[in-house]
DNA sequence: CCAATAAATTTGTATTTTGCAAATATAGGT
DNA sequence: ACCTATATTTGCAAAATACAAATTTATTGG
């Protein structure tokens, strides 16, 4: 078991695949960054341009960009907040709701796929231990700022 | 544990966040994706340009410019094939495998920072449970290509 | 040995993405 | 009202990407 870093780094460039090649739908072609954000605001709807963003980890220049191509597709609706004129606060549209569950939908058969090959112990294994990755990751601050919110996939343990 | 994409998604991100911050060194300011080139190149070396565009799931064009790019920046060596005239080879230079050690160390550090907030059993558990996780995508050529050579990372479990 | 076909890599080129700084718009305090 | 801070967008130049066409070397059948 040396050599960790081996092992996430095989994991990361598979789950990278694996959401790489689940982001398009029939209907729309839909980039790994656009399905991300997808995933985000329909996850946390409401929730203004700088907190996804950063959420994220992206560039807000970039993502406000990301955002009005998404809002062209009808995939997103942007709303200014009623508290604060400044803000303008992201919704999925009916359209993006339907393209978000279809992504959803080809991630969930992969991942059934996968544990497909385990006992359902060992699934029940692997699930725990990335809910603990998940939780440590959250803990550590040391390295890089994981601002992501986990509260809501911790929450259901 | 419903909603395993959740989980997944999470991890994910959390994990780019780490790559994408451990990437740069002091003296080089290494991009993600050319990271993951020194990484794979590192691992597998004398390995043509397809073979590792395809490993790492690139479009040979836009790899092929990449080396070049790590090339100039002294990091990777291209020598032309014994065998065939037509593959190049690639290795990193002295200073490409100093890079790659940096990064290494860098997401080393990351990883320990992390499993510090867990017990040695739990640590041992997850990192068991990676392993699994590794040989099921493997073996599941549904919906991806995962291409991801991993004999080297389950050879030593 | 030559012509034709195939495979590995690079180059042309147009499109998209990105990052940083500057601009715009609105809030809030004094 | 004026000044400062915060949220978002825009300008712009640099980098990354995709796809097709070009280039180079192998291989094969006559």
């Amino acid at each position: 078991m040396e050599n960790l870093r081996e092992l996430f780094q095989i994991m990361i460039r598979r789950f990278g695949f694996l959401d790489k090649y689940c982001c398009s739908t029939d209907e729309y072609n839909i980039s790994l960054v656009q399905s991300h954000i997808l995933y985000e605001v329909d996850r946390r709807p409401g929730q203004s341009i700088q907190t996804i963003s950063e959420t994220l980890g992206m560039e807000m220049s970039t993502f406000s960009r990301q955002i009005q191509t998404l809002v062209k597709m009808d995939l997103v609706k942007k709303s200014p907040s009623p508290e604060d004129g400044r803000v303008f606060v992201l919704r999925l549209t009916e359209e993006g709701k339907g393209v978000a569950r279809q992504i959803d939908q080809q991630m969930n058969a992969f991942l059934d796929d996968v544990f497909s090959h385990m006992s359902s112990f060992e699934k029940e294994t692997v699930i725990r231990s990335i809910q603990l990755l998940n939780a440590s990751m959250a803990q550590s601050d040391g390295c890089c700022s994981c601002k992501t919110e986990i509260s809501l996939a911790t929450k259901e343990s």
